[in-house]
This record gives structure tokens, C-alpha cells and sequence, in this order.
DNA sequence: CAAACCCATAGACAGTTGTCAATGGAACTG
DNA sequence: CAGTTCCATTGACAACTGTCTATGGGTTTG
């Protein structure tokens, strides 16, 4: 019976508290802004299907935007610390992170 | 395996395209922008928490936001389609969405 | 060393977002 | 009917975001 509303006292708002768990919420937030991007996430899935680390330049060829905006989302991608980076001579590669908290790794499961 | 880097040659970048799965990529961005914020986020989890729908002015209380600010957030989820509304008399009562999609149950799962 | 190549950073700019105060509208109450 | 209560919308504004061009730094090559 989840449809049937509790009854209300007019002028009287607000009786309960709602349970407000604040605990590991900022942190999700932080991730979740890093996903809520249509670029970031393909990166992401890509990168995820990958059975290899991905030079990024790939990336800058695969996606219709410059150098720079590519360096810049995968930045907001190491920054939220989903992907990890290993530079070899002038290429960087890119690759899922190996340190993933459990919910994110459920998160990336569940998205890409 | 996974962490030996693919061999490349200077000036011949990115020889195979990256596989970019574009479907059902847009709606997840929206459900993740709704998502993306400290309020909302405990909004959704408060819903997914609660067995009976949740008058707005309960979430009015329970922030430090201002009533519109809290109607914007709601208007954000509503649009995702994250949540429904039911109107009795002058309340409103909001319950998360009878129709999610799998994809999306299996988020907030995940998530709150 | 000089040039070429790849990548990151800085700066600029338009578009979006989160917030509030003010207003409007619908429903109840006396 | 007039006032009250709750909620949504509007308008304004600062902050953030996504994008580009320009630049710089590090690595390899000739």
C-alpha cells in the first residue's frame, strides 16, 4: 500500500524528519557529475570494454571535439579518480582505475 | 594482462576506431545530471527510503534551501522521470516512479 | 641542436545551473 | 467571499561547465 498518502494537519508541516543519510554522499555526487557527460561516459565505457590501457589520442580521433577539450574531460575523469593514467615516450594511456571503491565499480557495471 | 600498453607508431595515431555504443547514452546522462547533486540525491534516496509518499513540504523542512529552490530540484527529478506526483488537496506528494527502468532501479540501487 | 609530435594548461566565452525573492494559482477555512 | 496555506513559476544573478584557440612542456627524430 505505498500509494495511500499520510494524512496531514493543515498548518502543521512537516511532523517527522526525514532520514537524511549524508554519509558517502558527496563523494557519490563527485562521481556522478564526472559520469553525467555524454562524452566522459562513452570515454568511460570505452575505456571499460578495453582490454588494454587507451592512448588517448585515440579518443581525440574517435570524438568530433579538439585536443584540448578530450585532455580536458579526461582530466575531470582523473580528477573524480575513475581512470588512471601510464605515460610512455609522448603517448599518455589511459585506463580504467585498478582502485575503484566497490560502489563505483557496481555504478560502471550498471551505466556502461 | 591488462596492463600492457599497445605499441604505436609516431605520426600513424589512432588506427583503430574506438567502439562507442551511442544507444540509450543520452537517457542515462539525464538520469545522471538529475542525480548529480547533493540535494537531489538525498531527495531520491529519502524516496527509494520511504514507504509512503513524501509531502514536498517534509523536504522543505528538511533542507536549508528555500521552497523554491526545493520545487526546482523536485521539477529536475520530475522531468528525469525519476519521480511522481500525486496532488491531494492543497499537498503534494511525491514517490519515486512506478515505471523506471531496470537500468535505472538498478542505479539507485546501487546509489542510495 | 632543431624540428616534429603528443599532451596538458591557460585564457576566453557562451550556455547551463543552483539559488533566492517575488509572484501567481489552486484548494481549503472561517 | 476573503483570507490562509501550500506549491509552482518567473525573473535575476553568481557560479560552474563545455568548448575553442593559443601556448608551453616533454619526448623523439633528423
Amino acid at each position: 500500500m505505498k500509494a495511500a498518502v499520510p494524512e496531514r494537519i493543515k498548518g502543521v508541516c512537516c511532523p517527522p524528519s526525514i532520514p537524511l543519510s549524508v554519509a558517502k554522499l558527496d563523494a557519490s555526487v563527485d562521481v556522478l557529475k564526472a559520469l553525467a557527460d555524454p562524452t566522459r561516459l562513452q570515454m568511460v565505457g570505452a575505456l571499460k570494454r578495453s582490454a588494454q590501457p587507451v592512448c588517448i589520442c585515440d579518443f581525440t580521433a574517435a570524438f568530433d571535439l579538439s585536443q584540448p577539450t578530450i585532455s580536458h574531460h579526461m582530466g575531470k575523469l582523473r580528477d573524480a579518480g575513475l581512470v588512471e593514467v601510464t605515460k610512455v615516450g609522448i603517448w599518455a594511456y589511459y585506463r580504467l582505475s585498478n582502485h575503484l571503491e566497490p560502489r563505483t565499480r557496481a555504478l560502471l557495471d550498471v551505466l556502461v
